[in-house]
DNA sequence: TTGTAGGCGTTATCAC
DNA sequence: GTGATAACGCCTACAA
């Protein structure tokens, strides 16, 4: 066990084997075109001295790293860690290591972006960025290994992309609504006005009161901040007022809707006899409000893994046209908006 | 931008300098010896040429990546994203990035350890795994590099380490719940039984209980699996039966003290009127019961960064003696024991 | 099938 | 101050 204080190179393998360096490199790279026997005594020697080959030599010849970049506007949360969670797996699967970065800001993105596409050394990299504005854009057009786009398309550009269909999930869910739980009145209660996951959703809500129901007044759509207390605090003056036979609030991600039903359960509202609540994303929160949460699950895990995928698929064919993929979220039916299936409930 | 196909290498900014790659190298690594008016024109080829030293025949050379390993037992939940939060930003203050693994099960830890020994590309590494057997231990002792042990301590390797005091934190708990709140009987819900943590957390109940309160009865101690769920299912039929002035529920992380709280209300059992729960880690959902938990906030994010600082010290002074830094965790007194201190409600 | 020799892009060690 | 030149450890023509 580590008894030789300096690592074992070609060299020492190949005199140990009694063959010269590039029978060594051949027994690695391409074992099928070396002699049998010879193979053997070769292999012998490499476990014998434990070696291995150096990665920075063998990245100077073969400019590869095996490793893939993952760049996420922050870590903090489960949101985040779900997509980490996810790339890391199938990175790992498929022989690459995963480093990891956050850039809050936009000035921050843009450093880190400049210092990693100098940084010659990933394979090929995923980025997610609160804002894809022209500089950005730039940025990222400079990068000479594959590019993935997280939850945003750069169209013009030799970019895959992996996007979650908000649209979609959003639509299950009002369908949900409207058609299921008989829902006639809703208050929709967002993250900022300028997030576009916010603005996507909104839209749907809106379109389809319009179309299949009463419509959505304005007067009922709310923006908050994405955070549980937030909404709690905002929610305790006005749940009463929201309350009534066919009224839902379409909370725009889990923890708000958590914070509503908090808001409701403390000023005596029923949920879901007086008012449905819904959330979005599925995190690990919707199974923790009384009643639980019926929300949409957005498949992050999966979004980390697809992007890992797109860059490896990229590294085979750099030529090929860009990809742009869309996951599909998934409507998750819990007690929250009553009409509880059994079978879906999680 | 990005106009030459190939990138630029020392040689072609030596050559558009008219200096020698000697010069040129020199002017990245110790400017201060290099003539100025050279090292101006050096400096322009650099700009002009917008060339980047190769990361890779540095790497070569130097024998360093500027990259920090950072292996998990599991990436899924705040806990872990708290700690890569806390990691990652650290890292890249000192110039490093983070790359991350995790291992789940022991087979997985020794394969991911055996890799990574392997690839010489890290410069240390920080390491937390769910045990710390024999196997494990020898599979750390190869590493050429620093490691730092996360949450556990290996005696007598040359090993940085870095802990949570857990002991301190519980005794800060159990003391608020005796001397503060006037709780007489304590019914302790842990992890498993062979978890570390929840034996240090029992270990803590039952001296206090038993030094400054009537003894903990065995019968009032209960080994779940850290989930809201299971906790919430168990605790529904019981949690009257443990209702009672001066009785408290200690619940060895944050979501199965909000599962029992949910029992709690669910039966209509008042917190903290008629039972005290208490939690402990201060994750995210200690903010999003009602009443608010009462709990000892365990510092994630500074653990991550001080294995961090630890693997960069050790790279400096390699020879330095270990050191083992116990990190403490802070009471956080909400709502949900009664005895609320304003000041200290987050 | 195997060995020799050259090069990948740096930094380090000498002379000058 | 600056410039050749030799490592670093690996891969790969090309020659044998």
């Amino acid at each position: 066990m580590g008894a030789e204080r300096h690592r074992a190179s070609v060299s020492d393998v190949a005199k140990r084997a009694r063959v010269s360096i590039s029978t060594v490199s051949r027994v690695i790279n391409r074992p099928s075109v070396v002699n049998e026997e010879t193979r053997q005594r070769v292999e012998l020697a490499i476990r014998e001295l434990n070696y291995h080959p150096n990665v920075f030599a063998r990245g100077l010849m073969l400019r590869r790293s095996e490793t893939i970049g993952l760049v996420l506007p922050d870590l903090h949360g489960e949101f985040y860690s779900e997509l980490i969670r996810g790339a890391n797996r199938r990175a790992h699967e498929m022989g690459y290591s995963l480093v990891v970065s956050s850039a809050k800001s936009d000035a921050e993105a843009q450093a880190l972006l400049h210092g990693l596409s100098r940084r010659t050394m990933l394979d090929g990299v995923a980025v997610m960025v609160s804002e894809l504005n022209r500089r950005i854009r730039a940025l990222l057009a400079e990068f000479r290994v594959p590019v993935v786009i997280l939850d945003g398309v750069v169209e013009g550009e030799m970019h895959d992309s992996v996007v979650i269909d908000q649209r979609g999930g959003a639509t299950a869910l009002m369908r949900h609504l409207i058609d299921a739980c008989g829902v006639r009145r809703v208050i929709f209660v967002g993250g900022l006005e300028t997030n576009v996951d916010t603005i996507a959703r909104l839209e749907v809500c809106r379109a389809l009161m319009a179309q299949r129901g009463p419509g959505l007044a304005d007067s009922d759509v709310y923006h908050l901040d994405y955070e549980y207390e937030t909404a709690y605090r905002f929610a305790l003056s006005r749940v009463r007022g929201w309350a009534g036979a066919g009224h839902a609030v379409f909370a725009a991600n889990d923890e708000m809707a958590a914070g509503i039903i908090a808001a409701a359960v403390t000023t005596g509202v029923r949920v879901p006899e007086e008012l449905s609540v819904a959330g979005f994303d599925d995190t690990r929160v919707a199974r923790m409000t009384r009643p639980a949460l019926t929300t949409v699950r957005v498949p992050l895990s999966d979004m980390g893994a697809t992007a890992m995928d797109l860059v490896c698929r990229r590294l085979e064919a750099p030529d090929r046209p860009p990809m742009h993929l869309s996951l599909n979220p998934q409507l998750v039916v819990r007690e929250s908006c009553g009409a509880v299936r059994p079978a879906a409930v999680g």
